[in-house]
Parts: structure tokens; sequence; C-alpha cells
DNA sequence: GATAATTAGTTACAAATGAAACTAAGTCAA
DNA sequence: TTGACTTAGTTTCATTTGTAACTAATTATC
């Protein structure tokens, strides 16, 4: 029995469930395009060095600012306080990070590479950048621009919707 | 290639970890926007249905085309056949979808959606469309397609860089 | 037609993630 | 001071998710 319905097929009226097409669903194509992208950057980090997301994100973060306290890699990397306790466990444990406590202020940390994480991290950075570059690769520099920029104007729309829920 | 430094800000070198910038790498852009719009549309299927994001999109699959296997289902979503198998399963609990085995292939199933399942995706649709619309406000018609066609560029090259590793 | 190889779907286990409770330290106000 | 409140960071527990192994049914091969 092959699975030929007696057709109630076009019985669908326009603004009904009926035509509604996942794959053409804006937040769809959103994920599936993260998806993608994600997967890119994390063969590099997870894969080649075994880093999590929040590990590579905490290490970024630090390489340019030199020290800084967990709450501040918070507001830096736009993840919560948990994944970066969670992310200065792992790194320390690899050796990449040293983790002090700052003397005026002894419930604050202070979070620097060790010379280890500097030299991963040395090695890495051209990595993502290249892979940065392969993933633009056929866009014009305008439409990487609009590109950005279109995202960043759908993402504050995306957060204003969060603050006033329906 | 316009971001070459020929200052030297403090000890850092052009092309160095130093000054790499995560909140302008653009993974890190993608992943950012993906998480408002993600949790844009989890407030409505999750918060307002109870869904899980496999069940809302089985669902959404479900609703168009009227009967399908789960292996076709995961054609159509993207989602892998153990996501879909647990849709399915949290779905049938809840009484919005019906499983039979289909005739011809008895590993095969055949799913829809019940009367129940189809009612709720009727009072859905309409609320996740209106999302969709509210998230692409103060876009025009041409951007809206321009940023389509980019994510879709970027994708692309992302997909092609999984099949062909460093 | 027996048996090897595939395919559909499920289950089981491990790792990742999120929310909430918790500990420790610091601030404020009386 | 002392007690209430806030802040920094950690731990715990429940849920989600991903990978791999598995069962059952079908197809291919000899």
């Amino acid at each position: 029995m092959s699975d030929v319905e007696t057709s109630e097929r076009s019985e669908t009226v326009p603004g009904d469930a009926g035509d509604f097409d996942l794959e053409s669903f804006f937040p769809y194509l959103v994920r599936v395009y993260y998806r993608s992208v994600s997967e890119s950057v994390t063969s590099i980090y997870a894969t080649l060095f075994g880093l999590s997301v929040s590990e590579w994100r905490a290490m970024a973060v630090l390489g340019t600012d030199q020290a800084m306290s967990a709450s501040e890699l918070v507001a830096r990397s736009s993840m919560d306080k948990v994944n970066v306790s969670r992310a200065v466990q792992g790194l320390r444990k690899g050796g990449l990070l040293k983790r002090d406590i700052d003397g005026d202020d002894r419930r604050r940390s202070v979070l620097r590479l060790t010379e280890k994480g500097r030299e991963t991290l040395r090695t890495l950075v051209p990595l993502v950048r290249k892979l940065e570059e392969e993933l633009l690769e056929g866009l014009s520099s305008d439409e990487r621009d609009t590109l950005i920029r279109l995202m960043e104007k759908v993402r504050k729309n995306a957060d204003a919707l969060r603050r006033t829920p329906h």
C-alpha cells in the first residue's frame, strides 16, 4: 500500500496552516545557516585543539586584553557566568589559563592566558581568520557589510520582541 | 585585506593573535544573531505550546504534505533520524501525531498529524508568521531577499569546507 | 533459497547546556 | 559593629543533544 491519499491535498486555504513551508521559514533558514557556519569553526578549535566553544571564546577574548575577571569575560563574550566558569576550569586543566585572586576584591578572579595559552592562540588565530575568509569567499566587500548590517538589524528586532512578549 | 595594521598597539604584531577581536569575528556574529532569532521563535512554540524544536519542525513539515515516513521527515527538516524519532515520540504522547506502519515496507512508519495536531498547527502558524514579519520589520523587500541570498551563499561555502577539510 | 549487506527506526549512554541553589566576599545603613 | 543586601563565582541537578550500538525488516548476491 503506497501512501496515495484520497486527495484532500488542494483543500488548503491561503493563510491556513496547510500552506506553511518550513524550508522557506526565515528562522529555519537562520538555523540551517548557523549550523553550517558553526560546524566549520568548531572543526578548527574543537577537532584540532580539543577546545569547547566556551573555551575558545574565553581564549579569544583574553588574547586581546590581557587580564580580566570572570565577569568582565561574561560581558565581552555573551556567555553566562556558568559557561565562563566552566571554560576557565577547562582551560586551567589544560594549562592554557592561569587564575589569580584580585587583591582588592577577593571574590574576583584575575584571568590571563599562560604562555602555553598564548602560543595556542597564536596558532589558532590565523586558522580561524583563514576560515572566516573562506566563509565569505565570493561576497564583495559591500555584500559583507550588508550581510552583517542586516543580521544586526534582525537581531535587534528579535531582542526587542523578547522584551515585549506577546 | 584592509585590516593590515601599520601601527603596533602595545606589543601586538599585525596578524598576531593579540589583535584578534571576537566581537567582530564573523562566526561569532552569526551565533549571536542565531541565538536571538532562535529564542524569539522558541518563545512561541515552546513557551506557549510546550513543543521542542524538533516537535515544532516535524509538525510544520507534516502540516504541508499529508503523510510521510520518518526518513522523509529527516530529508525535509534537516534533523537527524534520532531527533525525528524523539519528536514523533513526544508528539504521539501529546496526541498530536498518529503513527501507522507502512503495509508495503513494515520498517517504514506512516506519520500524520491528528485532528488535534492540525488544530494546534492552525493556531501556531499565524503566530510564527507574525513573528517572522516582526523579525524582518524595517527591512525592505530587496533587503530581505539579499539577506537570505547571502546567508545561503555563506552556508554553501561552509558546507563546501566541511567536505574539504584542512 | 540461504546468507550477507542495507535500510528504517529505536534505544542507550555520554557530553553539553541551562536554571537554580549555594558559598564566600564585600557594601550599605543603622 | 551587626545584620540585611548585593555581587562574584561555583556546584548541583535536570534537560537536551549527539554518537554509537542495536533490532527488525528488506534487498542483493551467490
